[in-house]
DNA sequence: TCATTTATTATGTCCTAGACAGATTTGACA
DNA sequence: TGTCAAATCTGTCTAGGACATAATAAATGA
């Protein structure tokens, strides 16, 4: 019997898993899991153990699993299909392997350093693609695994952050151009996106402006019209469902000026299967790059005519 | 008639405004607002005007109003309290207004321009007592008093946040003592008083690692296994409830090692009445300073007994 | 008269139970 | 084997009700 067992709220759990309310009440009745206690008052009191097991569960259904396959399963169950579920390992050179291992010890300060020395070494746009792309996707992968911990994820990422602002310093050009307002949409709380699209198009001669993350549709539009972008540019990671990402798009686009170009970019986007009228769907950061030209030739065009 | 007359759904809402279903469903039963229109399934679509009225309501019930004076009122109304409503205006030096202009026009180049200008010249103790502390506050009721737009208070951070990362850059001592580990828990997304937290503890000697915002107990507690921390620092701003803070400040302290010291700031502690068993609880940013010496002291005795 | 305790109201969040749309899978057919 | 329709799965919405806790009003005592 341990001592520390530790009794959550379904408001605590949905917070800290990321599994709405009526989502836990309705796996309750259809697949009996989880089967929480109750308190005097009748509310449901998760213990540790079923919310380390939903924990699991809901990294195995954003692996693409179904929940009728994996919503009753035991700890040793999941931890089994969590590590045989992701196709097949992709072979990593020799530098995200050492980066990886940097992260799982926990040696920030190490990470940094070799980060920097990769930057100055490969230069901003091969850093990205090569390292940062890449590394993001090992990262995403081996923390569907369980191999690495939300904590782990958030070091990492608070390391390239560092990075990558201060290369993204140095290149600031307030004339530049197109001008560039990035950001995420509510929900969507991962800025590794927003930071990596500001550096690339930031190295591009464009100006950017970088809202951070969670910014309400309404207020998307009232900075673009204060800073006169001609862009918009959102990311989505995979967290968000399909439909979420859909919705939020159709919804951005409607409420900006048609005169204003709207790009998304991020993993969560490379899985929409429909395309959008008036709308910049990416793919890899150099869609980015290939956009801005096309952009510019446009303008050219519009401007001489 | 408008021709983007926009419906949002419940869940949009929730997400974009920060009102939970359940209680913009009781508010509507309750006071008669809001009153979406319906699709043809029954679901509820907000109009444009209504989710406005409720972004008001919103600062309004944040500014300690009670729901039953504002939920019914209509736009011109709620503006007209918000314009009233915060108490006395505190006489700011020309410092933080030259600053809190530059936001308002969205100045983004100067206000960093100025911020680090500032930096300089007051060292990073009393930039951060002197400009950053007062500014924040100036620009928390700015945005209360709807003068200030959420865009330009995710710009204002984004350029502080610039700022303080590349002096904490300079500090850096893995070597440091005490071993502090930063973050916030689920739910509380403002970065800020971590950055300032770490900026602080950093000046002071001590080696800090910053895990970003929302970690869950279960990784803060695993994060200070990993780092062999010796204190935890947990920021709360103003946004979250009391009772929030209160279990999440007790569930934390339940789930780590007792060796391990926790401390909460942030102006959302400021509010909390009770005092904890074992949590020290930090008004002004120099109350850091002082608990830093008193550990160390504490931990000296400690290494000689 | 002011401070402290107690009762009352206000308010957010939880509950059950049911319904349905949209995504996914299965099955039939070419 | 590929395509389309039917069946199933699954998240999220609906309604109405209950109750704990925060905030306010009232009552008590110093």
């Amino acid at each position: 019997m341990k001592v520390t067992d530790i009794l959550f709220d379904i408001a605590t759990v949905e917070r800290e898993i990321g599994i709405g309310k009526d989502t836990l009440r309705v796996w309750e009745k259809r697949y009996g899991f989880p089967v929480p206690v109750r308190n005097e008052h009748d509310e449901r009191l998760y213990p540790q153990t079923q919310v380390d097991q939903l924990r699991l569960i809901k990294r195995l259904l954003g692996n693409g699993l179904r929940p009728s396959k994996v919503v009753g399963l035991g700890l040793d169950e999941l931890n089994a299909l969590l590590i045989s579920s992701p196709g097949q390992e992709i072979e990593q050179p020799e530098n995200i392997l050492t980066l990886i291992d940097l992260i799982k010890t926990h040696q920030s300060q190490g990470l940094r350093m070799k980060l920097n020395r990769l930057l100055l070494k490969q230069g901003l746009h091969d850093f990205l693609s090569k390292t940062i792309t890449p590394l993001n996707q090992s990262v995403g992968e081996a923390w569907m695994r369980g191999e690495i911990r939300i904590f782990e994820e958030h070091l990492y990422s608070d390391q390239i952050t560092n990075v990558l602002r201060n290369a993204i310093s140095t290149l600031r050009d307030p004339a530049g151009s197109p001008r560039v307002l990035l950001t995420t949409l509510p929900g969507e709380e991962h800025s590794l996106g927003v930071i990596m699209a500001e550096a690339t198009l930031s190295l591009e001669g464009a100006s950017c402006v970088n809202l951070g993350v969670q910014t309400p549709i309404q207020e998307i539009v009232s900075a673009v019209d204060a800073h006169r972008s001609d862009i918009v540019v959102l990311s989505f990671s995979a967290v968000n469902s399909i439909q979420q990402i859909k919705t939020g798009l159709e919804r951005t686009r409607l409420a900006l000026p048609g005169s204003v170009g709207l790009w998304a970019g991020g993993s969560g986007v490379v899985r929409q299967r429909n395309s959008f009228e008036e709308i910049k769907l990416m793919g890899p950061l150099t869609d980015l790059i290939e956009a801005v030209k096309e952009w510019r030739n446009h303008s050219l065009m519009a401007g001489t005519a």
